[in-house]
DNA sequence: ACATTAAATTCGA
DNA sequence: TCGAATTTAATGT
């Protein structure tokens, strides 16, 4: 039974855009850029996909790496335990995040849990097919430059909001550096509820309660149960840095 | 920590 | 299969 509120129609935000399946996922993603066509679908056919449920491993720290991995669509965090406690540091996945690459070229164990926030899709590439194209593609070598230094600066920015920035602008900082994709068109709904940010931001619930608020006082967002929609990513990733 | 509200699930017809 | 009742999860203060 459906109503009519006077042609006022309830919005609904857009979900955000999502890759369609694992040949989606590696066509649009960066590192095909440069690729001859039969190069690409001999990668495609070597690959597998997985899926994660809720709470499910993506990876598992010790773990051996056998493979590169891509997020297809879903959401994961990365996170890091400490010897003997449990304070873990976070990263987000969001779709079209590749990860890996660091132990694979070591050859060593996983250093990081990888866990599914949602139901998450996952894409697999062998290591042997990693390391063909880094024997063979310098493009994929310059794509793997990029990343890497596209992940330095991530880290350096985060350390930076760590520590010389309040709590509003952490989490502002911290809602921006997980879940800037270019494939995600604001406005887009998140679903990260507010215990998840605290944990992301490392503040507790209720402070990240807090700086939710505020940054929908000024726009950026728009906190909804179970989640959050990103209205405005530009003013989330300069918030608290206005001088140049 | 507590009160409130949204959502999910159960239950009875 | 519908919707009211109950339980569970998330929010706001």
């Amino acid at each position: 039974m459906d109503k009519n509120f006077g042609g006022v129609i309830p919005e609904k935000p857009a979900l955000p855009a999502v890759f369609r399946d694992l040949e989606d996922l590696v066509l649009q993603s960066g590192w095909t850029k440069g690729l001859e066509r039969s190069v690409v679908d001999h990668v495609l056919g070597s690959m597998h996909e997985r899926y994660v449920p809720t709470g499910g491993f993506v990876a598992q720290s010790g773990a051996p790496v056998q493979d590169w991995i891509g997020v297809i669509s879903g959401l994961a965090k990365m996170s890091v335990t400490t010897s003997d406690g449990r304070l873990s540091t976070l990263i987000g996945a969001p779709p079209g995040t590749w990860f890996g690459e660091g132990s694979l070229i070591k050859s060593e164990a996983r250093r990081y849990d990888v866990v599914a926030l949602r139901p998450t899709r996952i894409a697999l590439m062998p290591a042997r097919i990693f390391e063909w194209l880094r024997e063979t593609s310098i493009p994929f070598n310059h794509y793997l430059q990029h990343l890497l230094n596209e992940r330095l600066a991530q880290f350096v920015g985060l350390l930076k909001s760590q520590r010389l920035q309040g709590t509003d602008e952490r989490v502002a900082h911290c809602l921006a550096t997980l879940f800037d994709s270019p494939l995600f068109q604001e406005p887009y709904f998140l679903e990260v509820n507010q215990e998840e940010v605290g944990l992301l931001a490392n503040v507790s619930r209720q402070r990240a309660n807090l700086a939710l608020k505020r940054l929908e006082e000024l726009s950026l967002i728009r906190v909804e149960f179970g989640g959050l929609v990103v209205l405005d990513m530009a003013g989330l990733k300069s918030f608290g840095r206005e001088p140049s």
